[in-house]
DNA sequence: GTCTATAGTCGGATAGAC
DNA sequence: GTCTATCCGACTATAGAC
């Protein structure tokens, strides 16, 4: 008997396996040090496979940020769902959407710590270092959606301007809190002596963020309503 | 008549050049994207100094990485010598600790946001992504000494444990805050209209930060005594 | 569509003149 | 010490067999 035919032909798991493996070496090496040898090695498919599917190794690169910014809006549209039904008239009691801004912390801090996430967030952060047209692909399809509808949950719960520069740098500071954690991982993982970030490290990170967000929320409202 | 004799001989100039260049390339495209071509280009010197004077690019690089830290050592010095007066004993009132945070997050605000020093920021967050040995120079010499102090600090003023890994945390975040701002300029740039970060923007930032740090503490400070 | 072989380019390091 | 010329290796992309 013939074996079953194959959900994925042979051509799509092969672009697949290389976005994969492209994904792993550009998140540790950077564009220029992985080498496209190397990608097509551990993705186990022919090097010439990457500029006929993907037109170049640019093109590669470009279909991981596509990558990226899908598989962000796929892990936070369930959150984006729910905020927006909070956003939606008529205004809330602010508690809700003290809540809502929790809930996605939480998230993003579940999603910055997962090891999956790893090269992800990498490439993301040399793409802030140097940007290139992923960066402008990985903005616009999930970071900007996710910045905007934190920055109105917190105008939300602190009864700030949500057009206001201040509020937008006073959401972007809370932010920094969790990407620290990835970006400048190393030195947490020097400092604490850690060998790792696993799940007993995480719970650890994320009571420490959900209590500044308190802090820094209130801090806000009570500025703001003084 | 002959010219003077230069202060530096003309070896020694080439080399500090060839710093200045290469931390400005390697910056800007990371170690694997500048090559020794441009480096030289860009320091008006021959591209055969490089293995002449560093051995190799590598080499070169570890050379920035000095740099970098003698940089970084020099800028926080002062700053450094007046927290250990603070340390000594005896304990002081909680508030000197208070101010002499602030103290140390206004002149990394002021650094991480001066144009000199962007490059210096870019190599130092793209070691944090990938470690080399140039990660190990820098958080030595002046990432380690720095982050020390201000846990002691931390410590100080809100009364925590300045050994328990809590407290280390609840520092990291507080200086992802400032970090953010450099390693996320892009979205900052992106979401605010800004078309760069000028001293009005450090200023808005600053104050933003200061509000931050100040929820903070008092935060820890209340949830210690409690 | 897939693979092998190879072309063409570029980058880092070196040899040797001055 | 400094510079030019060049080598060698590595990388991406392509041409063409199957």
């Amino acid at each position: 008997m013939l074996p079953p035919a194959p959900l994925t032909s042979r051509g799509e798991q092969a672009k697949t396996q290389l976005v994969a493996a492209a994904m792993t070496l550009f998140g540790e090496k950077g564009l220029h040090g992985a080498t496209t040898r190397d990608i097509a090695q551990l993705a186990e498919q022919n090097i010439a496979a990457i500029p006929y599917y993907f037109g170049s190794k640019d093109g590669l690169y470009l279909a991981v940020a596509h990558y990226i910014a899908d598989y962000m809006l796929r892990a936070l549209g369930p959150v984006f769902a729910n905020i927006d039904g909070l956003l939606a008239p008529p205004v809330l009691e602010p508690e809700r959407y003290r809540q809502s801004i929790h809930r996605i912390f939480i998230k993003l801090a579940e999603l910055l710590s997962q090891s999956e996430t790893l090269h992800l967030s990498q490439i993301i952060s040399r793409e802030q270092l140097s940007p290139t047209a992923a960066h402008a692909i990985i903005h616009q399809k999930a970071i900007a959606p996710m910045h905007r509808r934190i920055v109105k949950l917190v105008a939300g719960y602190t009864g700030c301007d949500p057009n206001a520069t201040e509020t937008l740098i006073h959401t972007h500071a809370m932010l920094g809190e969790v990407l620290s954690f990835r970006i400048a991982r190393e030195t947490v993982l020097l400092q604490t002596g850690w060998s790792s970030i696993g799940p007993e490290q995480i719970t650890v990170i994320q009571q420490v963020l959900l209590q500044h967000i308190d802090w820094l929320l209130n801090g806000m409202r009570a500025a703001n309503t003084r």
